[in-house]
RNA sequence: GGGAGCAUAGCUCAGCUGGUUCAGAGCAUCUGCCUUACAAGCAGAGGGUCCGCGGUUCGAACCCGUGUGCUCCCACCA
């Protein structure tokens, strides 16, 4: 036999079954007879790599697909990745400005050549670093967003919703982000809390004619407003207040002048100014605040953008040209003062707006862009999840979230001011006409037939310059991964789709499930809703945190490096570590801690193992079973546990599945099992037990599959000499579970506890042998049990009795007593002791219970099964009792 | 400002429909063991006002109200 190694090694076994589950196809999928169970992968970002997030949600989805897979489900787990336009394309400006390149100075074509190159040399990364999760993933369904198929899907989507009426152009206001120079749907904007300043600042006041006014009451001069953003003031174009505010009654019709630039601005009123904020008077830049700009569509004000794209000051800005905002704040304010415009300041607690792709402050901006109209999208979205077709899990913690955001949901601005990305397909002729096409050809097309008169000049198109938020193309996702999109009703997409459950974090319920929800039932407006979703479950992991509970980050270097890890660890530890604690939706603190753990579990099973193959030698057929208590134990409890996975994985929950499968593991199986079966030293083992044994460890090996794959192959084929592979083995049926053996099974763990116990208690060594005498008037209780706890508890006889026995040691178990005799023991003090206390606790139970019997109340209103049980526990704890003064009464 | 969630052992969390699986698991701590699969282990032990207060109920960790403390989401009054 080849020498098991000490320890367990992962690193040359996961390589190697890599490689051949690889070579064997196993998670390759294609259409077929059996039920299919589709997964698709939420798609990182293509030159990413996998954070512990990720890992958290790719090992979750490996474990739902393998447990289908030996389930007798066709499983497909499709693999892919995001073109994740922003995030990739500031990482291509970021990788070009260190190499002395400015993007600026790039042609688009250009840059895009430098942005494929970028993803190709980083895109495979996360690929590996899935694959070596051991993530059961189909490599020949490889997805990427931006590949051919996929841009088309996208351009043909665009063009779908355009001519549908839902997609516009217009102007409004929108999150831009000076950084990256792009807008920002609203999901893409951070809120950050921080300490500002209010600028109190004076603008003079004259009526129409141009003569100064001031407050007939108070005779102050001119009008003073509260600002954050002194810098902006150039943009003002007027002054508002509320009309019923008595403080402001004399500047009716009056104009106001913009400091340091001295602009004349008009006073409005509206009822939309607070008199109780600040001075109830408030400046009105339309250009850069979303309430300005509302207030001047409202009251027809003319817009000033003093700022540019870049974040600098513009030309309509006057003074302070070609800085940036911040440094303009700062001169501005200096200058404020110096000239006395500033009545006073004070600090401020405000939130400012940052971008999540590039961190910057963000402005609001008017700009011209597209937008996709949101309403009647999210209506069938709504009904889909409300009416249970989609079950969110857990539980509807995030379903009022998910309602919330559908029902108030706004128009969705779908362009951006990149590169990288599905180039928007509008074209535009000289003199601005549009149309919308799915590429340059139909676009020219349609130009003959829209425009006929210009099309005889054969005018150049150009096309939009922007391309498409990323989520746009994301959004297709289950259906485009099968070419539903731009391949409808093939077979891949009539089989797989909808898929079956989509595993992901809570953080892109908005961004990315909503809107699958939305563009799968849009899609398929012509099936039934169960057939248009784009999943049936949707299962939120929640964020991984350090063990401080800070989230992980890249300044905080708390964000283990996964391939690190897995090096450490092996990937089944790392595996067993992050699920091992991790409920659906609630937030997982990870700590190496729980690696270790995993690490330790793996090396118990790979002891278990040479136990059991140590056996293998001694297998002798012709001896009898005289005691087959054990394995019949452990076949019931065996499927009393696969009863109760198995229900754990219906409600998705898996960290209870792990739990439960690795104490049935550790416990049961090494701990109690093994023990009761393990022959004497050099002694054979019957061939029976031999064999359940090994179909024992089998099953077991299968059960921890899903979650722990690479040690559970490697051991399953050093088990025995097999032609199949366990990542294929499927599960049968479970066997009948005799509730009777589990009580005996239990009873037998409680009285070798007990009596170990008693052994440490008298200093006892488990080699000293002693004889046992138990009494109990149910004699048949002890009888399949007798020969293990023999064994176990080294004693040279025992006798089960219905008469009293004494011993030097004396026990009560449940409501029998037992004696042990040993030469070694003299002093009872401390038995006496520890008996005294244990009928204390009775007694007292006991007088709960006999209270709770005596209240008429419970014995009419509780449930007639709740009375019966009180009235057994009344019994046991009465027997009880009595054997433990009979015990005490024989010490003497 | 609006909404959601959480609070159980030193730490991380289970505890599903109120009643013996009701106070649990893992880690950590303590004691004893190099026992012929495993010291990455074995055997055993200690440890809790189930956040405070009130209510419903025969009965509450669990249901309701309220207070406190944390977390998150949404909105964005200069």
């Amino acid at each position: 036999m080849e020498e098991l190694s000490k320890n367990y090694s992962p690193a040359a076994v996961e390589e190697k079954w890599t490689v051949h589950w690889k070579e064997k196809k196993y998670f390759k999928s294609v259409p077929d007879g059996r039920k299919p169970f589709t997964v698709v992968i939420p798609p990182p970002n293509v030159t990413g790599v996998l954070h512990m997030g990720h890992t958290l949600n790719e090992t979750v989805q490996d474990i739902l697909v393998r447990k289908a897979r030996m389930s007798g489900f066709n499983a497909c787990w499709v693999p892919g990745s995001d073109h994740a336009s922003i995030a990739t394309e500031a990482k291509v400006v970021g990788m070009l400005k260190e190499m002395g390149i400015d993007k600026n100075k790039l042609s688009r074509p250009e840059f895009l050549k430098y942005a494929y190159e970028w993803k190709e040399k980083y895109g495979g990364i996360i690929y590996h670093q899935i694959e070596k999760l051991g993530c059961s993933v189909d490599w020949d369904r490889v997805t990427f967003t931006m590949d051919t198929d996929y841009y088309k899907a996208v351009m043909k989507v665009f063009t779908d919703l355009y001519n549908k009426g839902l997609i516009y152009r217009g102007a409004r206001m929108i999150n831009w982000d000076p950084a990256a120079q792009t807008a920002l749907s609203d999901e893409e904007v951070e809120y950050k809390d921080l300490q500002g300043n209010l600028y109190y600042i004076r603008y003079a006041i004259t009526d129409a004619g141009g003569k100064e006014i001031s407050n007939p009451v108070t005779g102050e001069k001119g009008i003073v407003i509260a600002t954050q953003r002194p810098e902006t003031i150039m943009g003002d174009t007027a002054i508002c207040v509320n009309p019923n505010d008595e403080r402001y009654a004399h500047v009716r019709n009056a104009f106001a002048y913009v400091p340091l630039i001295n602009r004349r601005i008009p006073v409005i009123f509206d009822e939309y100014v607070d008199p109780a904020f600040g001075t109830g008077a408030l400046k009105v830049t339309p250009a850069h605040d979303i309430n300005d700009y509302n207030l001047g569509l409202k009251h027809n004000l003319e817009v000033v953008d003093t700022l540019n794209a870049d974040g600098t000051l513009s030309e309509a800005a006057v003074i302070y040209i070609g800085e940036d905002r911040f440094a303009a704040r700062k001169k501005i304010i200096a200058e404020l003062h110096e000239k006395g415009f500033i009545v006073k300041d004070e600090s401020y607690q405000t939130r400012v707006g940052y971008s999540q792709r590039t961190g910057v402050a963000v402005e609001p901006r008017i700009s011209t862009q597209w937008f996709l109209k949101m309403k009647a999208l999210a209506e069938p979205a709504l009904k889909a999840v409300v009416e249970g077709d989609i079950n969110i899990h857990p539980g509807d913690k995030f379903l009022a979230t998910y309602k919330y955001w559908l029902e108030n949901v706004k128009d969705w601005c779908i362009s951006r001011q990149l590169w990288w990305g599905q180039q928007i397909p509008a074209w535009y002729d000289a003199s601005g006409n549009v149309v919308v096409a799915e590429d340059e050809a139909a676009a020219k097309k349609l130009y003959a037939d829209q425009f006929p008169e210009l099309a005889k000049n054969n005018p150049v198109l150009t096309q939009d310059e922007d391309v498409l938020d990323t989520w746009f193309s994301s959004w297709l996702w289950p259906m485009e991964v099968f070419k539903g999109v731009s391949n409808p009703g093939n077979t891949d997409i009539n089989y797989y789709y909808p898929t079956s459950v989509l595993v992901t974090g809570q953080d892109i319920i908005f961004f990315w499930v909503a809107r699958m929800v939305m563009a799968g039932m849009e899609y398929n407006k012509e099936k039934t809703i169960a057939e248009a979703i784009p999943f049936k479950d949707v299962y939120f992991t929640g964020m991984v945190r350090d063990k401080l509970g800070r989230k992980m980050s890249k300044q905080l270097g708390n964000s283990p490096d996964l391939l690190q890890l897995i090096d450490t660890y092996g990937a089944d530890a790392v595996r067993f570590g992050i699920m091992i604690s991790s409920p659906a939706g609630n937030d997982l603190l990870f700590d190496n801690a729980s690696l270790d753990q995993g690490k330790f579990f793996n090396n118990k099973l790979w002891n278990a193992l040479k136990l059991v193959k140590m056996w293998e030698q001694r297998v002798d057929e012709s001896l009898a079973v005289t005691d087959d208590f054990a394995t019949r134990w452990f076949e019931s409890r065996l499927s009393e546990v696969r009863t109760n996975v198995e229900q754990l994985f219906e409600t998705f929950r898996l960290s209870e599945g792990l739990k439960t499968i690795y104490s049935l593991i550790w416990d049961d199986f090494c701990s109690w099992y093994l023990e009761w079966v393990k022959p004497g030293f050099e002694q054979p083992i019957s061939a029976a037990v031999y064999r359940k044994t090994i179909s024992f460890f089998t099953e077991l090996l299968q059960l921890l599959h899903p979650y722990m794959p690479f040690i559970t192959e490697e051991i399953y084929h050093v088990l025995e000499e097999r032609k199949e592979d366990l990542c294929v083995l499927q599960f049968t049926g479970v066997a009948e579970i005799n509730r009777g053996t589990l009580v005996e099974g239990e009873l037998l763990k409680q009285v070798i506890t007990a009596l170990r116990d008693a052994r440490v208690k008298h200093q006892m060594k488990p080699k000293d042998e002693i004889t046992l005498h138990i009494q109990t008037n149910a004699a048949q209780k002890y009888k399949q049990i007798t020969t293990i706890l023999g064994r176990q508890v080294n004693a040279r006889a025992i006798h089960i009795s219905e008469v009293a026995e004494t011993g030097n040691i004396s026990l009560v178990v449940g409501q029998d007593r037992l004696y042990v005799h040993s030469s070694l023991v003299t002093d009872s003090t401390a038995q006496k002791e520890e008996l005294e206390k244990d009928l204390l606790y009775q007694k007292g139970f006991l007088q709960v219970i006999e209270k709770k019997l005596g209240n008429e109340r419970f014995v009419q209103n509780a449930k007639p099964e709740v009375v019966e049980l009180e009235r057994k526990k009344q019994a046991d704890a009465e027997a009880k009792i009595k054997a433990i003064e009979e015990s005490l009464a024989q010490l003497g």
